[in-house]
DNA sequence: AATGCACAAGCAACCGGTTGCTGATTAGTT
DNA sequence: AACTAATCAGCAACCGGTTGCTTGTGCATT
């Protein structure tokens, strides 16, 4: 017990019985040329309780090449905004790995790697989910020992597994439940390309609009203004001066900043505009109640993502990839109405 | 090379040199009884790199007995809902980690444990976070283990380190700020006592507001109904008959909600009614912006707690343990104004 | 030529477990 | 009493690394 902590060693020599007792005795692996006397079985499982035995998952994974461990890759950069739907997402994924009988032990890293580095941790992992993205060091990593993962919310490689909500369908929903309010002219807040790197809801939801907005015989509106920054200068722009009539927000955090903008610059919503924006229901509901919005279905996100995996590590193999696509669902609160054309 | 996945040994064959060699030559540890010839050096390093060699983790950390691994508990309980502070405490912590040059691995635990099994990972971890509260088994843990710990936001041990909100001065000032506008009719919103269990903040906060009421020679006004469940109810009695001028609310979610039906009874705030509540300015930006709150410095906990952590890892033994109290400060936004006689 | 010493590199133990196999008891059978 | 089978438990190798110490070599010194 050199360093304070009591390794299988300990036990033995306490229990006047050999390691490999100990570890075959505390493992249940009985049989297979191996048997013990009860009582001897006892005091071992006693001195260990008493020395408060824990084995060293880093030595055990040396030799098992197992552990019970699920790790979840990108916790750092997913969950450092407030109230974007990964929070959801993680719980979702506890939620289904606490309730299957193995009991597997979930962590999430949240450390900020080196862009090139690799995240993987120093003991072996059963299964990861990566939130959103990790580094390509860490795919490899990942590829390469083979360990069964599932990517959430964004892209993965070809023969990976994958789930993602459907920004192109929920885009087309969003846009159909402000033409079917009778608005024309709707325009578009959020991220615009070229973007720099990201995800792809950022193309999906501007392209879908664009398309739509074709589709349908109407003019694209846009503005320089960022939403995130200067909101009131966009409401300008696109309110006052290009006479929009609805707004269809890439994110909820632009569309609180709208609304807000809004209250300010005396412009009522939803009877002079109506705002729309993508967001997890479970942060609407704490966040924004009151906006309408594409839900993006983190809760089923996660779990999907979690029993996907689960499905991997417990037919090893026999699992084909999969990259699932979850719909989205117009939730209408009440920022959207049908335009208020009195006011022309 | 029997797992696919080159070893050291593979590489000391394939250099014609002994495991020690590469291993002090790819770790670079020369000196100390050991050197070797630059063309020894130069062919292993390169044989390494042929192979593609790298290190296996696992086996390291087993020597090495140092994974450099952080570990926060509580995740499970603390990161469950939607916009509470410890997201920010979380983020603060792996950024302090992050920025120091060991580099240390923040995990969080997001796994729900029985109330009475020990948390502790398996593995060993340089140092503990709890978030507000572990179960006593893990908590017996850590101490037998010796391991650096840090309470955040909660209770902890006679002699161990704990960083918390100074939620007494918090609410004096925010009583004060109440009083200063003029307001008399204060009523408090929060769970009341009995409390089942929990955090020190209900009794702080709730016992602060009692005595700061007394010493004001005014009336404690409470509410039966929950702000939380029927806000409209609770608005109702204070408001409508007990003339209350201005809510002391225990969070921003109760907040929220009275700041809701507020609106839906036709009581303008802050005109009518002022609100006050505790809340993390990050979330409060996010997820209220408007509310006037005492800032509970979520940013600051989290950054605390870390370099309290690291002291202790870098000095083991030398750091006295110690409770930080961090004061709250007031944040005035639109949601707070002086008491309107007028409407008498 | 003998001695001393710095330099090079390897041996072998160890980290904390797991497991195939072997040896020693005990029990059961004839 | 002798023999076989079942039961019980330990030895030792191994996982993939790290490291204290020893050994072997070449060169300068006396």
């Amino acid at each position: 017990m050199k360093s304070g902590i009591p390794s299988l060693n300990d036990v033995a020599e306490k229990a006047g019985v050999s390691k490999s007792t100990v570890s075959r005795v505390l493992n249940n692996r009985l049989g297979n040329g191996f048997s013990v006397k009860e009582e001897v079985r006892l005091r071992v499982i006693e001195v260990a309780r008493n020395l408060n035995y824990r084995p060293n998952l880093i030595a055990k994974s040396l030799t098992m090449r197992s552990t019970q461990m699920i790790h979840i890759f990108g916790g750092n950069h997913a969950l450092s905004d407030l109230g974007n739907i990964y929070q959801t997402v993680v719980n979702n994924i506890t939620g289904v790995m606490d309730s299957t009988s193995k009991d597997y032990d979930v962590t999430v890293d949240m450390s900020r790697h080196a862009s090139e580095a690799s995240e993987m941790p120093a003991w072996k992992i059963e299964g990861a989910i990566i939130l959103a993205k990790c580094t390509a060091s860490t795919m490899k990593d990942i590829l390469q020992l083979g360990i069964p993962y599932v990517v959430a919310n964004g892209q993965c490689p070809e023969n990976g597994t994958s789930v993602n909500p459907d920004d192109v369908g929920g885009t087309r929903i969003a846009m159909q439940h402000l033409l079917d309010l009778g608005h024309t002219k709707i325009a578009y807040s959020g991220p615009l390309p070229p973007y720099l790197e990201g995800h792809s809801s950022l193309s999906d939801r501007h392209d879908t609009y664009l398309s739509e907005i074709g589709k349908n015989g109407l003019e694209p509106i846009f503005s320089s203004h960022e939403t995130l920054d200067s909101a009131e200068e966009y409401l300008k722009e696109t309110v006052l001066e290009k006479k929009v009539t609805a707004i269809l927000a890439y994110g909820h955090m632009g569309a609180l900043n709208l609304l807000q903008a809004a209250h300010s610059l005396g412009i009522s919503v939803p009877e002079q505009l109506s705002i729309i924006c993508f967001c997890d229901k479970y942060a609407n509901r704490v966040m924004s109640p009151g906006l309408t919005f594409i839900d993006l279905n983190a809760e089923a996100m996660g779990k999907t993502a979690a029993e996907l995996l689960l499905a991997q590590i417990q037919n090893p193999g026999q699992i084909k990839p999969e990259k699932v696509r979850l719909p989205e669902a117009l939730v209408i609160r009440n920022s959207t109405a049908a335009p208020n054309n009195s006011s022309e």
